[in-house]
DNA sequence: CATGAATGAGCTTTCATTCAT
DNA sequence: AATGAATGAAAGCTCATTCAT
């Protein structure tokens, strides 16, 4: 049906109103009848350009997933300043905010979709892990970091539980206002988990970024 | 019909059943119909019991948070060695294993059961919360850790989210050796948030047992 | 199992709860888990008094029956007054108001209980029919009424469908001082039934009472 | 889904087999589910095209209201004669018996749906009342009835009852003659309510009318 | 491409009634 | 007499998905 090449207007407008529904009402009230109402397009539309609504799902982790390997990327050109590294958090959490119904659902979603499940151990826990490890590898031989490839490893998974249990603790919609103090606090909350390994050389920028944050 | 205090039987049967069949196939598949199915009940000696599903959660829920504070409890009453600690920890991450459908259907819940979202706000991230700032607060009194308000806040927090994270990171149906050895790289992964914190006069037998889970 | 004889005081307490939930919520939505729980007694007592949910109807029915067919025997006995008979009605309506879940959930029964049909068919458009009849002769012998026999038929229907008419214009729960206004306005419209035939003789007094109920 | 303006085949064929199956069985035992096995169609059609059966009734409930609203209009424009008026009384009533299972379920419906009673009394004790009462006023207008507005209303009310008070004493299923029979004794019936109330000029043409239902 | 009516399996829930105790 | 847990048929309704047009 769908040429998978072609992405066409159409088939982004379903993923964007569909984005927006399961961040709001949750993606498990959320049917395809009502992404179409809410669209003024027919269910049969809808169906023609996904299979099912776990094609829908699929293709918001996809662009979940490239978004964040784009942050990492970002980050890891720009892995000179201590600065530089906490916008690219703060740009990160953003990102993740947007897409939030899917830390939210994805646990139980897999029960649903055992190959979302397979693709997640893939991309996330694999492509996206090692980009991170990467980039905190980066930061060591910066001199940013001292840590041996264990805590490195460590570090690697507890930043992104943090990161995904910050999601979890925001409630549904907040409001914009609500929204940037949020992300300061996470941003916070993930500085406090280098906290401990940063190098006494760059101890003190990174307190300045730190208490800027309070 | 039922009467509230009184939890006969079937209820527990009911209670147990569920919880192995959520665990096991996860809870959105599960529905009363299966429940009953698998007991050999009627459907309507389950409606007999439980208004709804989201009682049975409900009650679930808070037999999860009963266990955790019962090990809370019980860590603050053994909390003058690290082995005491870690053994803690093990009886936690285990109990959150029997119950580890639960981080991964809560976030999805509650869109569907808002009641069940406030009651989380209050138990989990509530009176859990701060039973486990109080751990911290004690361990910090006994000179194990060396930490100031804010930072055992975020400890605190990890610690949770860690422990969140760490179940779903595993998948649904772990044999029991896997699961034992999960448990100890659970454990490793707690540790190693608090490791930038423990004194220096408790870092040896700290590394001891952290080797021990190596 | 109840010996149809003596009713147990159970029996009737049952009788009186259940017309009280009739009249106050409607027979339609009240089952016979809701009596036994209002009573405060278990679904089996009530089963063990009552065959089923139609039976109690069946008692309430003939309760109903039986006090129509009493005041319509008073006011045979006290038909020498236009005053006695207006009280008569006043009491029947009062009557008809305390059952007045009957006249509402009747004909929706009939298709559900085809006894009670016939039930209804031989007592109130058999029995109370012709009590009524007799009573309307006994008012033309005593000179109040000026009909034919084909008037006197038609008055005895007209009279029971107005009564009918008037409970099913209230709504389910009026007030004490409410129900008197509205008594003393179904009189009225009961006597206007009756007005082209009253005798000239009558007619003052009968004019005088039905100016009272203005 | 359904656009509520376009009333589509399907959904009249719906109103009209539930019409048919609440006319022949009663209302309260018939379910959405005996309509479309009754249609040969899924019930996820009948879902499709009604919320529920609440709203099968009240679309039901409007078609019955707005026949007897044209037949009031209807008999406004010929006035003139008894023979025209009694022609249209016999025209209301097979509308009535046409959806005759309004007036026996409507009283008990109302504790289910009370939006259903507050749409009666605008509708059937607001708007049609009120037409009948036009009705007749130019009934008075025409030297027909002799009337005071106080005996107008009553006569209104009353007429109202014993049209409703006639289906119910009619048994669900009479055959064609039956049926032609019963209205004919039902516009006796009605033309007696008036009878005391009209004039001496139209005395005779009244009587010539009534006489050939006897 | 698009429509939108239709499908139908299956979910939650109710309730009159039974029955072992 | 009484209990109250249990039954099970059936009701109302949903929703992902299909398909004729």
């Amino acid at each position: 049906m769908r040429k998978s090449g072609t992405q066409s207007e159409t088939f982004n407008k379903i993923v964007e109103a569909s984005l927006q529904l399961f961040n709001q009402e949750g993606e498990r009230v959320i049917t395809t009848n009502h992404i179409a109402e809410r669209m003024n397009i027919s269910t049969g539309k809808l169906y023609y350009h996904f299979r099912n609504k776990e094609e829908i799902i699929n293709e918001l982790y996809h662009r979940y997933v490239k978004g964040m390997a784009e942050q990492l990327s970002a980050a890891l050109n720009h892995n000179n300043s201590i600065e530089a590294m906490v916008m690219a958090m703060e740009k990160t959490l953003r990102h993740i905010w947007s897409f939030r119904f899917l830390p939210k659902s994805l646990p139980s979603l897999f029960c649903v979709n055992p190959q979302l499940e397979e693709e997640h151990q893939q991309l996330s826990r694999g492509q996206l892990n090692s980009k991170l490890g990467q980039l905190f590898a980066s930061l060591r031989e910066q001199g940013m970091l001292l840590v041996d490839d264990q805590q490195l490893a460590h570090l690697v998974q507890h930043f992104q539980m943090v990161q995904t249990g910050w999601v979890n603790t925001i409630k549904q919609n907040a409001s914009a206002a609500e929204l940037d103090k949020l992300i300061q606090s996470g941003c916070r909350s993930l500085m406090f988990l280098l906290a401990p390994y940063v190098s006494p050389r760059f101890q003190s920028p990174f307190e300045r970024v730190f208490s800027r944050y309070a």
